[in-house]
RNA sequence: UGGGGAGUCGCCAAGUUGGUCAAGGCACCGGAUUUUGAUUCCGGCAUUCGAAGGUUCGAAUCCUUCUUCCCCAGCCA
């Protein structure tokens, strides 16, 4: 059979294919970065050179700014780089793209650093090696930066900002030569270096890439490399006071880190032109090792429900609309962990999702299903009653006890079985009993028979009612040779099957049930500001009465709460003994939408 | 009006050397199993690939025109 190709893409367990491996598997057929050099660390052509051929077949980078919390979208790119890094025999650097001193913390650095390596990547051997800060390069930076200069390729600007913007032009008009533009290779030169000795003021000059003012291509009309910032750095202090942008310093960067494929987000698809020139100079003048790094961008993550942007996110902090950046319901990483969803929903979630260079929306219900898939795998059942009523049975003695098995998951017999008491009184939910049922309801209503689940099948006698005529408590009489588990059990066919806990025995607890954050599709769109679109109901304060096991669950342990959904013990709030939980998602729930 | 990208089922997304190729997932709709109305399991779900022309025996894949959407005028990243 001549279709193997075709095979491999219908094997389930190979990997998705897309356009990034596509590129990867032709640089890798040709062989492209076979004879790069590494020195086992960062550095020019020179240093590398010296080294050993390198071991890792591709290199890519998670190259985040320290200035914020990670977010779903880091999420999406922070799989797909360590995982083709991963996939292929190569190695992905965290590198922390700490070029602007005054956005800058150190406090963002361990967030980041946390968050990687909760989502399951490390990216080195031992997490001592590649991780690294582009301030570290900023010597090499500025020996680029000279050697642009006396190549003629590179000038001191003394234009203030808004000259440099008029002269710019606009992206139907060219723009303007700036009158400093002709200076002399000696003269930058001095004045790069006096821009270095802390002689000039902010602002006062800038270095600028010597290209074409009137390139179609905006990004091309002599780009602003270095600028002067008096700042104290997170990192370097108070060394430096220029600093190169975005633009020049990331191609270095990944140059010095022998990155094989820079992977992007699409708004940085203009800036590849720069890239390539910038790179292509520097290795024609010996600077760095080719072959260059290759800048490859895709379309970044959105999702229905959900705003990433980190002007929202900041806004919904501060504003006080969430608890803080790690409230479980932010599409903050940190909220991510908070909330209970799982390192493996992610790594799910990234590889369904795919990578394209289209514009996207994810439909949050993907997310969600991920987030299922793995924690119905994983996640151990308990049993929680969140709007408990009370359930006699009128026909079970007063004061008596006795134990119910139930399994602590139902794909897994290996995980054994744990007790729960049963009493004469307990706790069932509200929605499981009927005055007068609907059509298809098939739980408990007067005459009818439905099963405590792991325990008794029990007939509906009736129910008391308050003055309004609320039900208070519904009554009801067991069938002793009915338990679960005894012989004969299974004669008793009944439909329904509930969850109940002793009411003696409960623990209550305090359980939030949380929802989307944001009752529309697309938050703000139309015109409207995006906190009118806020789901009054993403969060619900309930007090609940969960089965006794629960009482010991620890921060951030996991379970699946039956016939509602998954939650976690909540990492900030339980205390030792007295956990309180989150629920992450719901179970999937035909009835509810039918009957509804 | 300049430049750079993208338009394949409700949402993603394979496919891009033209020939049973319209994969797969989510959602949705059936139906079976089920002591979670969950899970699992079967089955259904694009004569059509933004539109219109053209080339060809044959096109989502080539050509032409048109159209819609996204990004770019920070000394942010």
């Amino acid at each position: 059979m001549s279709n193997t190709a075709k095979n491999a893409n219908t094997d389930a367990n190979a990997p998705a294919t897309n356009f990034i491996r596509n590129i990867i598997d032709a640089d890798l057929a040709a062989g492209k970065h076979a004879q790069r050099h590494w020195s086992g660390q960062p550095g020019l052509a020179k240093q590398q050179l010296d080294g050993e051929l390198d071991a890792a077949k591709i290199r890519t980078r998670f190259p985040p700014e320290p200035n914020g919390y990670l977010h779903f979208g880091h999420a999406k790119s922070i799989c797909l780089n360590f995982g083709l890094a991963r996939d292929y025999g190569g190695r992905c650097h965290l590198r922390f793209d700490d070029t602007n001193p005054e956005k800058e913390e150190k406090e963002y650095v361990d967030s980041i650093v946390d968050a990687v390596r909760w989502l399951g990547f490390s990216w080195g051997d031992g997490d001592e090696t590649n991780l690294y800060y582009a301030s570290n390069y900023f010597d090499w930076m500025v020996a680029c930066a000279e050697y642009l200069i006396e190549a003629g390729l590179a000038y001191v600007d003394s234009q203030n900002a808004e000259e440099m913007r008029a002269n710019r032009g606009t992206l139907t008009e060219a723009g303007k030569d700036s009158p400093y533009r002709s200076r002399t290779p000696e003269e930058n030169l001095e004045l790069f270096r006096r821009m270095q000795s802390g002689e000039f003021a902010d602002g006062a000059h800038i270095l600028r890439a010597k290209i074409d003012m009137a390139s179609p291509n905006i990004n091309l009309r002599d780009p602003a490399i270095y600028r002067i910032r008096h700042a104290t750095h997170h990192n370097t202090g108070d060394k430096w006071c220029v600093y190169p942008m975005y633009t020049f310093a990331h191609p270095i960067e990944d140059a010095l880190e022998n990155i094989t494929h820079s992977i992007c987000t699409l708004e940085f698809e203009d800036q590849r032109p720069f890239y390539d020139w910038l790179l292509d100079h520097l290795a024609a003048g010996g600077l760095l090792q080719r072959p260059v790094p290759q800048q490859i961008e895709f379309s970044r993550l959105n999702l229905t429900y959900v705003v990433l942007s980190k002007r929202k996110l900041i806004q919904l902090v501060e504003e006080k609309h969430v608890s803080g950046w790690d409230d479980p319901r932010m599409p903050t990483l940190v909220g991510a962990r908070r909330r209970g969803y799982t390192p493996d929903g992610f790594h799910l979630f990234a590889e369904r999702i795919g990578v394209s260079k289209a514009d996207s929306l994810i439909d949050y219900a993907l997310f969600e299903d991920c987030m299922r898939e793995v924690l119905n795998e994983t996640a151990e059942r308990r049993v929680a009653v969140l709007d408990p009523l009370k359930l006699i049975i009128d026909n079970y003695p007063e004061g008596a006890r006795e134990d119910c098995f139930a399994p602590n998951h139902p794909l897994k017999p290996e995980l054994g079985k744990r007790a729960m008491p049963f009493g004469r009184e307990l706790w069932i939910e509200r929605e499981d009993f009927m005055e007068t049922p609907s059509k298809g309801y098939h739980r408990l209503y007067p005459g009818n028979m439905a099963r405590l689940r792991y325990g008794f099948v029990v007939k509906c006698v009736g129910c008391d009612k308050d003055a309004d005529g609320k039900v208070v408590a519904v009554h009801c009489e067991y069938m002793p040779d009915s338990k679960s588990g005894t012989p004969g059990a299974d004669n008793y066919k009944v439909k329904g099957n509930l969850h109940w806990v002793s009411a003696a025995d409960a623990y209550p607890t305090e359980v939030r049930l949380y929802d989307r954050l944001f009752s529309n599709p697309a938050p703000g769109s139309g015109g409207r500001d995006f906190l009118d679109d806020l789901n009054p109901h993403s969060i619900e304060r309930i007090t609940a009465q969960l089965e006794p096991a629960l009482k010991s669950a620890k921060p951030d342990e996991r379970f699946q709460f039956e016939r509602h959904g998954y939650f976690v013990a909540d990492r900030v709030d339980s205390k030792d003994g007295a956990p309180v939980f989150n629920r992450t998602v719901t179970l999937k729930d035909s009835w509810g939408k039918t009957a509804k």
